[in-house]
DNA sequence: TACATACTGTTATATTATAACAATTCTAAC
DNA sequence: GTTAGAATTGTTATAATATAACAGTATGTA
């Protein structure tokens, strides 16, 4: 009779995946989470995938949509997942979420002139980061 | 004695992938290009993909980096490659490119804290369209 | 206890994208 | 016009990313 591990409301294997997301210091792919997870005994891509919906889902982790990878939040367990806004370094391959009050609010109240209403955005930079500069 | 179909500077191929993507209403994904240009004689996937990648440096089109999928620049054959902005329909999935000269300095002229210069920036919004809220 | 919901494990397969190599066409300079 | 380099093409194979489908287990609430 096995217990789920619920620390922070996440399942044994949503608890896994997020802790290798959390400690690394780049994003993360699905296979290399894949391939770093099965001495844990998850085996196969949908473990993996279902994990990573369900943590993006809530705001644990944010996808790199241009790298298809993730990362963890950095924004207090993100109430702004909504509205997510990121650096990314295309000498190094670093992502840095961006926390900015003033770029959030300006967004988020930024209206389409079609008649669109928004709910969501994701915003990604591109350049070289201090190091690769 | 083939000669390249050079009108407006694209190679035939180019030429045959980015009308197929102009005249489509919504973004196209690879396969989908792959399958509609078949008759033309493209047969295989990495005819497509590099026409795509050619057609996305000149920009002559955006990838849709949320959905995998690439539609036509609409702004005059798009300076502002650079800075691209989408609003995208969550439930019809129509995808509009954002032509705001504000949002578009805005987001330029932004300077992230860390000592990061960025040379690009992609932002795609997700809600639902008038037609369908 | 018993039911609904969420999560897990597993196999197979679908979808998206690139590697590698040989041949052809284009462009610009001579 | 020849020639050389760059860009484009055609082709086969395969890598990388992601989901369908189904059976079983755990959890939480009534």
């Amino acid at each position: 009779m096995t217990r789920m591990h619920k620390e922070n409301n996440l399942s044994k294997n949503q608890q896994i995946i997020f802790d290798l997301i959390d400690k690394s210091p780049e994003p993360l792919k699905a296979y290399t989470i894949l391939y770093n997870v099965q001495k844990k005994g998850i085996n196969a891509p949908p473990q993996v995938y279902r994990a990573l919906d369900k943590l993006v889902e809530i705001g644990k982790i944010h996808k790199i949509e241009s790298k298809n990878a993730f990362v963890a939040c950095k924004n207090s367990d993100c109430e702004i997942s909504k509205a997510t806004a990121f650096s990314i370094c295309e000498s190094c391959e670093m992502v840095d979420e961006i926390s900015d009050v003033k770029l959030s609010k300006y967004l988020s109240s930024f209206n389409h002139k079609k008649g669109m209403k928004f709910k969501r955005f994701n915003l990604e930079f591109f350049g070289l980061c201090k190091k690769c500069k």
